[in-house]
RNA sequence: CGAGGGGUAGAGCAGUCCGGUAGCUCGUUUGGCUCAUAACCAAAAGGUCGUUGGUUCAAAUCCAACCCCCUCAACCA
């Protein structure tokens, strides 16, 4: 049985759970269990990011410890993952010691790649940040949060060469040995690389306590880049444990904002550990609340658990992984939901089972269990991570379902008694269904374990119907 | 300045690579059906395909210029 690893982005711990969240999940879980229903052996990871100032500082602010804001957020972003039924088999946390020691490890593993190197330029000490000679520029010298002047600072830093790899990881996207998903931002990329300088992976401990400290030199601690992307192998067990049947990863899922950095830096540190590369980074868009970035203080947030809560879990998914393109920025509004919901789930979709189940036991139908294959040209959607497309392709089948009683009439047929034609029109009708039904098992779960469950033995129509409308 | 995406019926989109008198879903209107969650099926109305120019027998599709919208822009995820 071949193996497949799937990872998600593991999210800072600084916010909420939010839609983009949501997305990043619901589409690594639809690819872990697409894969599982070809016969593969599945790992989706999921995990958190909860090293760093912001948290550090946003715990002092609520005034709990570090550790105590840290599990809180976390059991946060679990509770979240579940109602999104998302279907993961391992979870990393950044400040988890074992994942710590193993940054270590890997840092190790890294030095020969990583020098250290003075780093001068504009500081507000107010954001306790360094800022672009360019937003220096734009804002007069003076930070606009703080009305403060901007300080010139000096620090040092380790920094990681880039540069050491920048022509095997072009190499690896373009021969295709590295996919990146879709093709503009793979574009993108290719250019963005050839620009890339090296990154700076530690900060002094002055700056930044909350982290992990660098083997061999106290006065520094890792910086994001080399903890955070570790995660992908460190829950897998590495360096410790032998992870060659399940690396390199089979899809990636990442947002669009962190994409370069999983693009670039995150390949180079795996050329650095002599480690194969990904085969897929799948780079998702952004959702928009009517053609706008959500944002609170706009107030135009949309919680994925509130549509969860209204609609079900399963129309929830439906809607985001159909209605938002799987690779573009796409549209949120709660009319084109309903919408969706109605015309799609509830009528082409809950009412073609039900006039099925009641035809069927109007007329003693019984169906044996068959293995229901996916078709090629779905094979082919999914493969390539076009999700939305192959939900199209699916009710497509659907709506021809509709059309096909329509056309058949079975009603007539069992007022003139042609009994024989009507088992087979029944049965057929039944049958392609139930093969729609397994194509939507990785997108809607509970929905498509339903509709088997209604026609299985003796056919019974649901009492309740599968998208009640409200 | 630069880079990427986009501008096609009231709305949301496909078609553009490989030119051939525009297609899908929703909405609207009309008709049909009765197995069904007032669901389903059929049909109709509705578009000078951002602008201008060029290539061609023929352009949404190729070329050039321009206009408008969105996103990203280097250690702050």
């Amino acid at each position: 049985m071949a193996k497949k690893y799937i990872t998600t982005a593991i999210p800072y711990m600084n916010g909420d759970p939010h839609i983009g969240h949501a997305i990043d999940y619901c589409l690594g879980d639809v690819c872990a269990r697409y894969y599982t229903l070809r016969g593969n052996e599945v790992r989706l990871q999921a995990g958190t990011d909860e090293h760093g100032n912001k948290i550090f500082n946003k715990a002092k602010e609520v005034g709990v410890s570090v550790q105590e804001f840290v599990d809180e957020k976390t059991e946060t972003f679990k509770n979240f993952i579940e109602k999104l039924g998302v279907s993961y088999t391992d979870f990393v946390r950044t400040t988890d010691p074992e994942h710590m020691k193993r940054v270590q490890e890997i840092w190790k593993k890294l030095e020969k790649h990583i020098y250290r190197a003075k780093y001068q330029g504009w500081y507000c000490t107010g954001c306790e940040r360094f800022i672009t000679d360019k937003e220096y520029e734009e804002n007069g010298g003076i930070c606009p949060d703080h009305n403060k002047s901007y300080e010139r600072l000096e620090e040092e830093n380790y920094y990681f060469r880039i540069s050491d790899f920048k022509d095997r990881i072009l190499e690896a996207i373009t021969s295709g040995e590295m996919k990146i998903l879709p093709d503009f931002r793979e574009k993108e990329i290719i250019k963005l690389l050839k620009e890339s300088p090296d990154v700076s992976v530690s900060r002094p401990i002055s700056q930044l306590t909350w982290g992990v400290p660098i083997p061999g030199d106290e006065s520094q601690v890792t910086y994001v880049w080399i903890d955070a992307l570790s995660n992908y192998l460190t829950v897998l067990g590495y360096p410790d444990e032998d992870i060659s049947e399940w690396w390199p990863a089979a899809a990636q899922f990442v947002g669009k904002d962190i994409l370069r950095f999983h693009a670039i830096i995150w390949p180079a540190m795996l050329l650095g550990l002599g480690l194969p590369l990904p085969k897929t980074i799948v780079s998702h868009g952004m959702i928009l609340a009517d053609g706008q970035k959500m944002s609170k203080s706009v107030g135009n947030v949309i919680n994925p658990i509130e549509v969860v809560e209204k609609y079900g879990l399963d129309a929830f998914r439906y809607y985001f992984l159909r209605h938002i393109d799987t690779f573009s920025d796409s549209n949120f509004t709660w009319q084109r939901f309903s919408d969706a919901y109605n015309n799609e789930l509830a009528n082409d979709l809950g009412n073609l089972v039900q006039r099925l189940s009641t035809l069927a036991m109007k007329n003693n139908i019984s169906i044996e269990e068959t293995e229901y294959e996916f078709t090629k040209e779905y094979n082919e959607l999914m493969e390539k991570f076009y999700f939305s497309k192959a939900l199209d392709y699916v009710w497509v089948r659907i709506q021809e379902l509709n059309k096909r009683i329509d056309a058949e009439k079975p009603w007539s047929l069992a007022k003139n008694g042609e009994t024989e034609k009507l088992q087979k029109c029944l049965k057929n009708l039944i049958s392609d269904l139930l093969a729609n039904a397994k194509m939507l098992e990785p997108f809607l779960p509970a929905s498509s374990e339903k509709i088997f469950e209604i026609f299985r033995g003796s056919i019974t129509s649901p009492e309740t119907p599968l998208f009640p409308k409200g």
